[in-house]
Order: structure tokens, then sequence, then C-alpha cells
DNA sequence: AATAATTATTGGTCGGACCACCGAACCATC
DNA sequence: GATGGTTCGGTGGTCCGACCAATAATTATT
């Protein structure tokens, strides 16, 4: 029997362009090229990071794409201004700097989550249709495969879904990027797997019932429970530096 | 007196990787290749397409960076699912599709926003610092240079800072990606660059007094008037396709 | 039947060439 | 002195062709 390893990230075995891509990054993000300053050129990062000058037009052309510099033919690469340009993706990179969390990212996507997801779901109860409903119930009471981790994504989706608006989709997305990578841990207690469970029923039950009001409320309720467990997380675990 | 000539947009003098980056994202977007499925292989796009395979890879190399697609060594690149993956950076795209806007697409992000901002500035008026009043100051009463429509995107901005949440920073950047295309249509009625002075003045006032639902009210009432400008300009201009 | 080795295919990197574009310096014209 | 060409060096954009590295399918081996 071989051992069964579960990585969450494939290793970091990076292709070259995108380690160029986050070191780039990073020295942006925290500051040591500030904005409106000039990158060096393509071929001089090339000599300097000692790799072929297509390999870092391919880290460039994505650090454009995340609108983190501009690339003007016949000038150069400029840093912008990531406070007035940036992406939701930054996030993820802010979240991560230095050890552990940074607990006011993370503070402040909780805050957004607890204003808009609820919202939605209230939105979803006044806009989903029949078959909306039949995939909500499927997600809520079939589909036995799946971990509540997986189950609770997909209920959120789907309420994303039936809310008709593509932006609470695109949002909600955002969040469970987390929620894949870390949401394990809220549901390493068995209290808050009961919880969820019965979130699902009522959740289902006021869309069904086309009860926006009580959407609402049950979303915040559940939102809250979740806000409360990431913070006895944090504090607990903050002293100490990164967790297991 | 020489005429003046304003453009707001620097032409589309497009760069060749752009174009193909463009024409695979509307392949995808509209569906045309279905999430999971295939694209051709780089050697056999820049074929298809006539162009060196470089270019292809450089446009593959941004598409995955929006996570519309899965580049995988050895095997190909495959098609993302948008809506379970999909970034903000999409809905240009979504809402640009077909002529004129996607009423759908512009409704959501008015109804975001219209959640959203609010509480922005709400907590902006608890969190704001003396530093942040003083930036704020200027930017409604200085800057005589600043176009209103300026005007107005700096103060918002300012006021996301004053927030502390940067994801209220992030996001306002998206809405404010679209102000600057869009928004000299709402400030060509000379009624409402008067109501942003007023309003400019109010939120200053709200600020510097520590007042959030004061802050709260007089945010939602001028995005109120703005959305309302909107979807007057739509339904007056949708049935005759594009505007002006 | 299970496993290992082989091969074809595909993305990743390389080096070097040339084109398109920008900015600065210089020149010509008025 | 100011304006509009011209030139030139440097930069990003594209191309070519080659090889490396990972994957999946095939074949050979046990």
């Amino acid at each position: 029997m071989t051992a069964k390893i579960s990585l969450k990230r494939p290793l970091n075995r990076s292709r070259l362009y995108q380690e160029i891509e986050e070191v780039l990054m990073r020295d942006i993000l925290d500051g040591r090229i500030a904005p409106g300053e000039k990158l060096p050129t393509e071929r001089a990062l090339a000599h300097d990071l000692d790799v072929n000058r297509s390999t870092v037009r391919a880290a460039l052309a994505r650090l454009e794409g995340l609108d983190l510099i501009e690339i003007r033919h016949g000038d150069g690469a400029y840093v912008r201004d990531f406070l007035e340009s940036g992406n939701l993706d930054l996030l993820r990179y802010l979240l991560l700097r230095g050890k552990g969390f940074d607990a006011g990212v993370l503070g402040g996507m909780l805050e957004v989550r607890r204003i808009v997801v609820p919202e939605m779901a209230a939105r979803a109860a006044l806009h989903r249709s029949e078959a909306h409903l039949k995939e909500l119930k499927e997600a809520v009471s079939g589909l036995p495969g799946l971990s509540m981790l997986e189950r609770d994504i997909l209920v959120h989706h789907l309420i994303a879904k039936a809310s008709g608006n593509i932006l609470y989709l695109i949002l909600l997305n955002f969040f469970n990027k987390f929620m894949r990578e870390f949401g394990f841990l809220y549901f390493e207690d068995p209290r808050n797997v009961q919880r969820s469970e019965t979130f699902h029923r009522d959740i289902y039950q006021a869309l069904a019932e086309r009860r926006p009001e009580e959407a609402r409320r049950i979303m915040a309720e559940v939102l809250g429970y979740a806000e409360e467990a990431i913070r006895d997380y944090l504090d607990q675990s903050a002293p100490k530096g990164e967790p297991a």
C-alpha cells in the first residue's frame, strides 16, 4: 500500500514564466517597484534572469493581463498603480503575503461577502425558475458522493445562478476560490457540517416559497457563523504563525 | 484659434496577439467552444490563423491568466466554464457583446453597485483618518483642472481608500473602469454636474462628521439618480441600436 | 492481466533574426 | 524662436526553426 498524498497545490513545479511572473508580481505588490516606474527591458530581464526573452515576454503578457503593468510598444513596460487598476485576483497574493493570512484583507473579504451574498439570496428567491429549484433540490438532498464542502459550494453557486445577475455569480466564484482552498477548516467541526445541512434545507425552502426576506435572513445567519469560526481560527493560530 | 480634438479612446492600434486573444475569447464567451472542450494545438492555430506560434502562445497565456482556459503541458489547452471560474474582467466583454449594451449585464452591475457602494461610504465615515479627509477636501474643492467626471471618480476612489477595506477599492476600480468609458454621457446633462457638486460637498461633510448613516443615505441617493439616468439612456437608445 | 518501455504529440524554452514603433537629437524651413 | 522633417538608437512585436519536457496512447514485456 502506497501512502496517499493529497496535495492542495500540485507542488510548485511552475513553468518558468510563471515563476518570473510571480517574482515580478511580488516586487510590484510589495512596493519594491513604484507605480509609474519603468521595468527593465525584456532583453535586460532575460539576461539578468538567465532565461530566454520569449519566456520573459510570456510573464509580462500575463502581468499586463492582470493590469499590473502597461506595455508600450517601442518604449517599455511601466508599473501601474494596483490600487487604481487592481483586480480581484490580486487579493489572493495580498492575502497570503507574509506568513499566515493578512487579517485585514481577510476581514475585508468577509465583510463584503456578508453584505453581498444575502442580497444575492434574496434576489434568487424572487427570480428563481422551476429549473433552478430542481437543480437546487438535487444539490441539497441528492448527489451522495459529494463532500459537504463541495456540496456547500455547489449550493451557493446554484443560488447565484438563480439570482439571474451574473455579477453575483462572478463575485461568488471569487469567494469560492478561497473556500476551496481553506474551507475544509470550517467543516472539520461536525457542528458546522450539521449547520450547513440545516442551512441548505432552509434556504431551499425559502427559495421554493419565494420569500426573499427569509432567504436573506438565513443566508446572513450562516455567514455569521462562518465568519465567527474563521475569526476564532485566526485568533487561535495567528500568534503562532502558520497553521499546520 | 485651433480646433480641440478630444478622443476618449486612444484608437484601436491592436497588437496581433490581442486580436487573437479577442477572437478566442468571443468564441468561448459566446459558447461556440464548450467548456471542457480542447482547443486546437498551438501549431494548428498558428497555421490556421497564419501567424507564428509564439504569437498564438502570447494570446493563450493571457487567456489562461483570465482563467478562461487551462493549459496542460504535453496535453493541450482546455476551455474552462467561465460561469464557474470567471473573472470581473469578463464582464466588459459580456456587456459589449452584440450591438449596444447588454441590458441584463448592465442592470446587474448597477444593482450590485447600489448594494455595495453605500456600505463602503458608511464604513469610510467610521474609519477615515484626518489624512483621508484632507485628501478628500482637496478633491472636492481643489484641483481646478479636473473635469467633473475625473473629479467624481477621484472622490469615489478616495472614499474607497478611506473605508480601509481593499476589496471595496478593487470593486470600485471595476465600476470606475466603466465610468471612464461611458460616464461622460451622464455628465452631458448640466443638472447632473450640479448634482455631483452637491453630492461631493455632502458626502465630505458626512465623512468629516463621522456619520455613517448619513454617508450611506447620500451615496444611495446619488447612485439612484445615476442609475435612473442610465436606464433612461438605454430605453431611449436601445430601439435604435448603437448610440452616436 | 498487469506492468514496463516506446513513441507520437503537445506545450515550454531557446537563440537569433527582422519588423514596427517611440523618443531624443538634430536639421531645415519659415 | 518655433515648427515640422529626418535620422538614429533602443524597445517591444513577430517570425523562424530547433530542441527540451510532459503527457497520453501504443506496444512490448513479464
